[in-house]
DNA sequence: CGAAGGCTTGATAGACCTCAAACACAGTGG
DNA sequence: CCACTGTGTTTGAGGTCTATCAAGCCTTCG
């Protein structure tokens, strides 16, 4: 469907992003431009790929929120991560063949679809984007750390503010948000499934948190007043990201 | 230090591991079996490695008890998994240069350190011993995952018995540990740091599943009357630990 | 205007925590 | 052989964070 659709290098998502971890040379830039994308659009709350599928293509992100997750048998859901453009939430796939998690839009999103055996060729050619790719699982895997040490050990208070700064640094990064906010498009309801709170607590979190002029959340948008001071009401250290300059 | 010391392939702790979740040739057994181990013993609660090190190495476990956790600023602390014989917990390191989580031991363990040069030697030579290797760390992940499911969404009880279940299937896996039972030498502290619960709830719950008959455990040994049943308890479905069976 | 989805609020209940103390057991030393 | 110590387990009694239930409110949209 769609190609070299990103004349500059530096418009193609994954360039953008992959450029945040690691330097890219301009071969290897040239052979990311050149993979074969087909992108789809999918509603919102809808499924990209669902647990115990066998994909044969890993989605990148292009445009919107969507987020990792489980259902437990009883209906209640686990989200485990929030992903953004330039994301490939479902990397994993190129090494485990069955999903053991669904992927689903928060919002509607531009999913761009990458055949497995283009990737697979291009990481063959370019061993150093393959450990790029694997480095970029395994910041996957470290945010998943500590997101649990905040389900575990955190308070609810804490938990969110320390959501809120990381989805701030990630969107940054990638040139959405800024300094002081970003557009959060995502329901209370759907903070506590990530969270592990129910929605009336999270509620009562985010009251929390505006009461003490941390944050100011109106429909979707965030404005985040002061960022030093959100960070150290959520103990944030953003080292767990692995971004290049740190 | 040492280097071929396991005569029979199939008795490197490593290999044993891989073999679990993919087949291995010949050449890639005798690849392994060339990399230079040096190995150390850990007394019980030291440090293999520590959060912000910049490890030169990979550490193998090759007897022992170790566990992946974070430290809180205030000195609580989130468990993050449990490690094995044959597991390389900070296999991440290959590839983000400063950990971000400490690895201990929970008993007097052997632990064999493997240069990352000899490592990264061998994956160039080896490319599809890479994909294995990536493979291994999105198991690490996908198992994270379904630890935060139960963190998030599951009662203590089940929380408790989930991870029982883990572990008997892993064990097994690689030849320690019983259908009906294994040894499992970690205090209900350490089970409270990794579930996310208090020492005092540990002990509660535990009390609950003797009760009903599902476990019996005293000092270190777990024997496992109905395997099925405590699977049952615990939502339990192997199916994220992408064993090769499956 | 009505409907639907999300947000907000109040009241109640329960899971789990904290504090505190007793108990059990292995290892140490006299 | 027996205190003595240290670590881990067990028990009890509050207390608190967070869930659940239930209802009202607000905005958006056809």
């Amino acid at each position: 469907m769609n190609f070299a659709f990103y004349g500059q290098a530096d418009q193609h998502p994954l360039i953008r992003r992959l450029e945040g971890i690691a330097d890219l040379s301009d071969e290897e830039k040239q052979a990311i431009l050149a993979l074969p994308l087909t992108v789809k659009v999918f509603e919102a709350d809808t499924d990209v790929v669902r647990e115990k599928d066998r994909p044969s293509d890993c989605c990148l992100i292009v445009n919107g929120f969507v987020c990792r997750y489980k259902l437990l048998p009883d209906g209640r859901r686990q989200i485990m991560g929030f992903y953004i453009p330039g994301d490939i939430p479902d990397l994993q796939s190129l090494h485990l063949h069955v999903m053991d998690n669904s992927i689903g839009t928060l919002v509607t999103a531009s999913v761009a679809m990458i055949p497995h055996e283009s990737l697979r060729k291009m990481l063959r050619r370019h061993p150093r984007l393959a450990d790029i790719l694997w480095r970029e699982t395994l910041i996957d895997g470290a945010m998943l750390r500590e997101w649990m040490v905040g389900i575990g050990r955190r308070t609810a208070y804490q938990r969110v503010a320390h959501l809120l700064c990381e989805l701030q640094v990630r969107l940054k990064m990638i040139g959405l948000g800024k300094e002081d906010g970003y557009e959060l498009p995502v329901t209370q309801n759907e903070l506590g499934d990530a969270l592990g709170l129910s929605t009336v607590h999270v509620n009562r979190v985010l009251q929390d948190l505006r009461g003490h002029g941390l944050i100011v959340l109106r429909g979707g948008a965030l404005r985040i007043p002061d960022l030093k001071a959100l960070w150290q009401v959520a103990e944030f250290n953003p080292s767990y990201l692995h971004l290049k300059e740190s």
